[in-house]
DNA sequence: TACCAGGAGAGCG
DNA sequence: CGCTCTCATGGT
């Protein structure tokens, strides 16, 4: 008798060293809420509820599914944090904060939501940012459904919706500046006069090179985009925060040009700069690096 | 109240 | 190259 296979709207993976509310709260996206014990979110054109524990993570879906690559390739589920880990420097500050955030991972997203979303974030707070987003999609982006109970979802606007809009409905979703960056990057887009199918094929240093051509997007942002969507882990964003981690943990508090502490990145964390980056701005930003170092400094007065 | 936020771009010397 | 200013809005 012949297996069919059903198509269920709900799986289990089995997972280790895999910390998903630290990963879906370290600030490179920005669409996941939590309720409770679990977090609900929208990848491409789909809702999915995630419970994880130490050992699995288990989905589920409004609608059935017979391929789960989309969520596997999203979570980077194949990959070997150990392997990524192996290759950080054996030095006091990484020790400390990849102890600190043990299971934190980076994900893969879709290039246009994060390249938008990133436009968003300048100089704004993660709390904010998820607000300007959570506005962008209920207002412009398409209802998508759900299980039964939960909050009404919408994809990710397409760079075709957004560009038919104009400056001023952008920020009615509170964007304020970025409403013209993120206006006229739509409509690069949707002309057809950018491809961002086409990144994927080039060097990281050529595909900045090309992101750093749209409005609204440096170095940062660019570096982020590369990161978190494209996979090229040797990309390292300096925001305030890692600016602030990399003075502290290895200049002794000076105060060092972004510049600078670029080529200080790529010497010493390596081709997975920018996981290390996300640790240290995980690290610095949940408040454990203070931790840490009282703890230091406690150690210290007792043996001393 | 003042300051700051996962910055970018323009103008200046 | 490096510095300074502005942009809009809300959190702390």
């Amino acid at each position: 008798m012949a297996t069919v296979l059903i198509p269920s709207g709900n799986q289990h993976f089995p997972v280790q060293d895999y910390d998903l509310d630290a990963t879906l709260n370290s600030g490179q996206v920005f669409r996941w809420r939590e309720y409770g014990e679990s977090w609900c979110g929208v990848i491409g054109s789909r809702w999915v509820r995630l419970c994880a524990n130490d050992r699995s993570i288990y989905a589920e879906t409004a609608n059935p599914v017979s391929d789960w690559s989309w969520l596997t390739r999203y979570l980077q589920l194949e990959l070997n944090i150990g392997s990524v880990l192996a290759t950080f420097p054996v030095d006091e500050p990484m020790q400390a904060a990849t102890a600190a955030c043990r299971g934190l991972r980076l994900l893969r997203q879709d290039p246009w939501e994060c390249l938008a979303s990133f436009i968003l974030s300048s100089s704004k707070q993660i709390v904010q940012i998820q607000q300007i987003v959570s506005l962008l999609c209920e207002r412009y982006g398409e209802r998508i459904s759900v299980l039964p109970g939960y909050r009404p979802a919408h994809a990710f606007p397409s760079a075709t919706r957004l560009g038919q809009l104009t400056e001023t409905d952008l920020r009615g979703c509170k964007m304020g500046f970025r409403a013209a960056y993120l206006l006229e990057t739509a409509h690069a887009l949707a002309a057809g006069l950018f491809d961002l199918a086409r990144l994927d094929s080039l060097s990281v240093d050529d595909a900045r090179a090309e992101l750093m051509r749209l409005p609204g997007v440096g170095r940062k942002i660019a570096d982020c985009v590369l990161l978190f969507a494209y996979g090229f882990q040797s990309a390292f964003p300096v925001d305030v925060w890692v600016m602030r981690a990399l003075r502290q943990l290895y200049f002794t508090g000076r105060s060092v040009s972004p510049k600078r502490l670029h080529r200080f990145a790529a010497e010493h964390f390596g081709p997975n700069a920018g996981y290390a980056q996300q640790y240290l701005f995980h690290y610095m930003r949940t408040g454990d690096v203070q931790r840490t170092k009282a703890k230091a400094r406690v150690a210290k007065a007792n043996g001393a």
